[in-house]
Order: C-alpha cells, then structure tokens, then sequence
DNA sequence: AAACCGGGGCT
DNA sequence: AGCCCAGGTTT
C-alpha cells in the first residue's frame, strides 16, 4: 500500500483533473518525446500549436530526420530556446540513421539522446512504456516542497538530488504514466505558484506549509537572475526585391536563426544620415546606397538580456566584397526562413516585400 | 557550480 | 518589475 500522498493524487487525478492535452495518454514515443521537448520550460498553453503543427508536418521519426532543417526551424520560430530544436533534428536523425528508427526505451539510454535530460526521459520511459522512473519539474518541486514543508533550495545540485529521492519514493510503480501526470497536473492546476487553491486542495490536511503559512515561501530558490543590456542595431540591405540574410552560427542567443547586419554596441547608437554615411564607407566599402528606413527603437526582454536596437533599410546597387558571406534572399524564399522574435517585431510593422499585399488592397 | 539559452503570461 | 513555465547543455 502507498502512501496516502500518492493514493490521493491518483484518486484525484481519475475524478476531479479535467485538464485535457493530445499527447496524454499517447504511448508513441516519438509524440511523446515531441510533446516534451516543446514543454520544456513552456507553458502548455504556449506549446499546444506548435506540437499540433509539429505532427501535422512531422508525423513520423523519420519524416523529422529527413526535414531540411531550415523548415524545422521555421517550424519552431517564436518558441524561444532554439537549441531544444537543433538537438530535436540531431537526435531524430541519430535513431534514423544509427538506431535502425528504432526509438530508445531504457532510460540511461533516453538520456544519451542530445536535449533529453532527467526530466524528459523519465517521461518517455514512463508515459511510453510504463518504467518505473518519476519525473521531476517545477511543478513537483512546488508539490513537494510544500507538502513536506521543505525549505532545501530546488535550484542546487544538492536540492535536485535531494527531491528526486522523495519523488521516487512517492512513485505509484504499478503505474507510473498516471502518476507522473497525476502530480504534474495537479502542480499546474491547483498547487499554483501564485494563487494556489489551498481552500479546496484535496492534500490540505496533509500539507505542512498549509497547515505552518509557509505556502507562498516554497519552494525556495538561491539563485537570482542578472540581466544584461545590449544594443543590437540591424542593416537591412536590399537590392530590387532581394535582402542579404546571413545564419546565426555563434554560439549567442538565437543561434541556427536567421539575421540581417548586425552590429553590436555597447551603447545605444544615434543613427543619422552622416554616421550611416561614415559606417557604411569606413567599415563596409559602401559608396552608393538609399536608406530606405531609419526605424523606430525596438526592446526585448529576454530571461537574461535586455535588447534594444534600430532596423536601418538600406538599398544598394551592387553587394560590396564586405558582404558576400550574405547570402542573397528572394522574395519568395524570405517567407522560409526562421527569424527571432526582435527581428520579427520590425518586419510585422515593416514588411520589406509588401508591395503585393498592397496591391491586393487596391 | 555557475552561466547560458526565449518568449509569454500572471501578479 | 519580478517570477515562473512538463529543462538541458556548456564552461
């Protein structure tokens, strides 16, 4: 017999969860793994379109591995962590190409896998194929922390450790799909970060930071974000119906998506016809040129960087030496390309290739 | 162990 | 403005 905790969160989650998601009680694991890469630390509201278009276009292991990777991209844009998307074609091609398609079950063995870590390939092993393995996200460290009344950081190396042994020992291993979801739901659903419905909570009278006050105290975190500021200001060169694009490939924000020129300052730059005139000269060997469109300041905020910066269009006759590792995008192509959400902002209020939408008006 | 990696929603 | 989200990788 188990624990009254975890008899009470099944019995909960048969009854009273109504929290309804297309990948619950999927047993592919391809689908599965899909679901969980695009839900790490996403919101499922955020993630629900994007794994819908996701299987729509990539139903099977293997359509993903033989996807140009531009098209995943494209598909992941706006989803942030673009890294969870790179790894998604690196391993989806690894178990094509190396594991005869066939996807792994054991959990040491999920967690080879680039971008599956302790979380996901508990959930894998578990939701697929029934393995005695509990998952352990923000919502169970919220769940227990609370319960127990447990004031051990979530965020050390020590912490992590500490509550993975509880939450597998509060593992229903008769079954472990349900249970993981069952605790998760419930974190999401009821043991809220915010506004946490202690009043009709079915766990209350088994609650140590219900019954101490101590709710709105767990889980306890050490480590506190730091932003910094950049200023981030792009030349939008052109030439008739054509822009230079280039690929992130440095390791920064946003790499594998798509950019214009980009030039990084320490401050924010004042942008003007004679210091356009100057850069472009100076620094790119740019004689003829229209500028097209000196921009508004657009910000970003992203977890850990605050961005701010210009869009400055700029036509051009012939691409300088300085540029050809641009490529040179057509009309038609551009559409493909996945780009950040900064870049996005200005193309929404300024769409370089709009002519055809306005002809449409007329 | 600490730093880094997005974008959105809530308070 | 600060916090959090079905975390993981790199340094």
């Amino acid at each position: 017999m188990k624990n009254v905790f975890t008899q009470k969160l099944i019995k909960w989650h048969e009854n009273q969860n109504k929290r309804i998601m297309p990948w619950k009680g999927e047993k592919d694991a391809y689908r599965i793994w899909i679901s969980e890469i695009i839900l790490q630390q996403t919101r499922v509201e955020q993630g629900l379109s994007y794994y819908e278009n996701f299987i729509q276009s990539f139903p099977t292991l293997g359509s993903l591995a033989l996807a140009e990777d531009e098209m995943v991209f494209k598909l992941w844009e706006g989803l942030g962590y673009y890294s969870r998307c790179r790894n998604l074609i690196h391993s989806a091609r690894h178990i094509h190409y190396n594991l005869g398609g066939k996807f792994p079950e054991k959990y040491d063995d999920l967690l080879q896998l680039k971008g599956i870590g302790p979380y996901t390939a508990a959930a894998i092993s578990s939701f697929a194929y029934g393995l005695p393995h509990a998952v352990v996200d923000g919502n169970v460290f919220r769940v227990l922390s609370r319960v127990r009344g447990d004031f051990t950081a979530i965020d050390t190396t020590l912490g992590k450790q500490h509550y993975n042994e509880i939450a597998h020992c509060a593992l229903d291993r008769r079954n472990t799909g349900e249970y993981n979801q069952a605790i998760m739901d419930f974190g999401a659903t009821v043991c809220k970060p915010m506004l946490p419905l202690c009043t009709v909570c079915i766990l209350n009278n088994d609650c140590k930071a219900f019954a101490e006050g101590w709710v709105n105290q767990l889980p306890v975190k050490e480590k506190r974000i730091i932003r910094k500021n950049r200023y981030l200001d792009y030349f939008v060169f052109t030439s008739g119906k054509t822009v230079l694009v280039k690929n992130r490939e440095h390791k920064d924000i946003w790499q594998n998506l798509n950019e214009f020129y980009l030039y990084e300052t320490e401050k924010e730059s004042a942008w003007n016809a004679q210091t356009i005139q100057r850069f472009l000269q100076e620094q790119l060997g740019v004689e003829v040129y229209t500028v097209k469109k000196i921009s508004d300041s657009y910000a970003q905020q992203l977890t850990h960087q605050n961005i701010k910066g210009r869009f400055i269009v700029i036509d051009l006759k012939t691409v300088p030496k300085s540029l050809t590792h641009f490529k040179s995008m057509a009309v038609e192509s551009f559409a493909m390309l996945a780009f950040p959400k900064f870049i996005n902002m200005f193309l929404d209020d300024y769409p370089l290739f709009g002519a055809e939408k306005d002809l449409d008006l007329l």
